[in-house]
DNA sequence: TATGCGTGGCG
DNA sequence: TCGCCAAGCAT
């Protein structure tokens, strides 16, 4: 899509006047966050990244006190830098995608061997490190640092669907977007306050453009919004349904002879919920129970279980008390990485919603 | 380009 | 209840 060079000078005061409206709104109407300062004072740099990784497909509701926690064990990214990493795991132990934790005390790393540890500015510098992608190194450059980088989430990227009423199915639209954004954003004369302006428009698209519940009568874009005047801002931005498979598994609670401690598997480097603790299962990938459940039916108790919704399936795990004699029968005992644990520590371990559910229940 | 990767809340 | 969705990244 290319825009004539008639339409130009409209097309800015168009922008000019979005603009205006979205820092106008964001002055009455900003968010009070732990990581955000106050209007026109810089936050930590600090602060906007470690912000920013958590809230990867993350609520604010569920980060807030996640990010307290990390900022009061670790005050600074040197301090998280030095940490353990199975301490940085347990700390994010709940919150979900546990990449993220690995990446960002690698992160860490990097910015205090390659940057004295100091959050780089650079575009090229943040999209090295890990964790971060395109989205997190605008969202740095923009907030952070102020400057007018292309920051594009799922808020932002409903409000101008919306706006501009894109019929283009995700992930497709996309590009479309990208370019119908940059020149609102990238722009130095359009965007003189790019760290305000980014923030303004995640808050409308999380407060008053949700992707469920339409605000209109509060929303500053609500006359010149294209979706909401054809009647049908909801449905934006489009996506294709897709269904998800439902798996079954058992999980063995394995205790010794004496009863006092319990089999606790540390999960591979690699897959789903790697690098976390939890309770010896068959395969989360296996299909369904009565597939192979005649190897179990002595130990399977089919009325205790525990349902779990990962992003790509749904888990019925079963969930089978044994002895470690059994437990040493069967062929999963040889390929896991396990330890012993006393039942008393039991309360205390960090361990993923998955297991903390079975935890539950025992 | 498509898929794997958690969890909790909401309509 | 249940499907959708959240300030995406790595591969």
């Amino acid at each position: 899509m290319k825009t004539s060079h008639a339409n130009s000078i409209s097309d800015s005061q168009e922008i000019v006047q979005f603009n205006d409206s979205i820092l106008e709104w964001y002055d009455k109407n900003a968010r009070i966050l732990p990581w955000r300062a106050r209007q026109g004072v810089a936050a930590k740099p600090y602060h906007v990244w470690l912000s920013e990784i958590m809230l990867q497909q993350t609520t604010v509701t569920a980060v807030k006190p996640y990010f307290e926690k990390f900022i009061r064990r670790w005050p600074e990214i040197a301090d998280l830098a030095k940490a353990e990493s199975v301490d940085v795991m347990d700390m994010w132990a709940g919150l979900g995608y546990y990449s993220r934790a690995r990446n960002l005390h690698k992160c860490a790393q990097q910015i205090v061997e390659k940057y004295d540890g100091d959050v780089p500015r650079e575009e090229k510098a943040l999209l090295g490190l890990a964790g971060v992608g395109p989205y997190t190194a605008g969202a740095i450059g923009s907030i952070a640092f102020n400057q007018p980088r292309l920051t594009i989430d799922g808020n932002i990227e409903r409000v101008f669907a919306r706006y501009h009423n894109v019929q283009t199915y995700m992930p497709e639209a996309k590009k479309e977007l990208s370019a119908l954004i940059k020149p609102y954003m990238c722009d130095e004369q359009m965007n003189p306050q790019p760290s305000d302006y980014v923030q303004a428009l995640m808050d409308l698209g999380a407060t008053v453009c949700q992707p469920k519940k339409v605000q209109c009568g509060l929303c500053p874009l609500s006359t010149k919004c294209a979706a909401r005047i054809a009647g049908h801002a909801l449905e934006l931005p489009r996506k294709k349904p897709k269904s998800v498979p439902q798996r079954e598994a058992i999980c063995f609670i394995v205790s010794d002879d004496n009863n006092a401690r319990i089999l606790i598997e540390r999960r591979p480097d690699k897959g789903l919920l790697a690098q976390m603790s939890g309770f010896p299962t068959t395969s989360l990938y296996a299909g369904e129970v009565h597939d192979w459940a005649d190897a179990y039916t002595d130990i399977l108790d089919s009325h205790r279980f525990v349902d779990h919704v990962f992003t790509h399936f749904k888990l019925k795990l079963y969930v089978a008390k044994v002895s470690a004699e059994y437990f040493n029968g069967t062929s999963l005992s040889a390929s896991i990485d396990s330890n012993w644990v006393d039942y008393d520590q039991l309360d205390s371990l960090k361990l993923p919603t998955l297991f903390s559910k079975v935890r539950s229940i025992l």
